[in-house]
DNA sequence: CGACAATATAGATGTTTACTTATATAAATC
DNA sequence: GATTTATATAAGTAAACATCTATATTGTCG
């Protein structure tokens, strides 16, 4: 599985994404996370560790607490992806713009009514 | 539920993404676009709904036809909520960064080995 | 070492999602 | 108007996901 699944499976999820701001204001240990979420801890421990695995946060061990925090490198994978899909919609919009303006007599196909 | 749900669902798939790719190369209609993924027509149609619900691919009639093409603003919402993400990332980071630079003796849990 | 605290893992369950086949709609063509 | 072509919708199924409860792990403190 690519990171790019990875990253778009996590942000997918609405609760993941409150996840992601709250930890945006803030480290904050398992238990933070789960008081304002109304979810049980071993249901955002799961989805503590898709954000892991997709690279959107890291945790590190402060003795028995696994406090974790946002991790910006994480967006790349998404940006790259997010930035060649805008060239490619932008590319083929001009492609499309520049047909259609070519075509004042229409083609074989009765296409304008 | 948000746009930004949508087009977070949307791109979620694998699949859906590579219709947005078989897309960048120009307008396909829905044949067109089953014939090198291995899946029924209908299957196709419903990715292409849930693409379009995102706002990502637009149709228009052509006699039975419904060609898909690209659609680029559909991408704003995404970018919108990336880049306050990667702002709060940074923030966040930065953040931290200043307290980790204040603390050169270490607080009273016993942090850095 | 024993009890407690924070988190992780396992197993079970309900819901969603992707997919299929079968059928309906709509437009073109004869 | 009947047949064919392109797409949509319906109904059913299997896999994935989010969630829960119960239990295991790991570390701290008395």
């Amino acid at each position: 599985m690519s990171s790019l699944d990875h990253s778009l499976l996590a942000l997918a999820d609405p609760t993941r994404r409150a996840i992601l701001a709250r930890l945006s204001r803030g480290e904050a240990t398992v238990m933070d996370l789960a008081a304002p979420f109304a979810l049980t801890q071993p249901a955002i421990s799961h989805h503590l560790k898709v954000l892991e695995r997709a690279g959107l946060i890291e945790r590190r061990r402060e003795g028995t607490r696994r406090p974790c925090r946002l991790r910006p490198e994480g967006l790349a994978p998404l940006d790259a992806y997010l930035a060649g899909l805008r060239d490619a919609m932008e590319a083929n919009y001009a492609r499309l713009d520049a047909l259609l303006a070519k075509n004042d007599d229409p083609p074989h196909t009765g296409d304008p009514a």
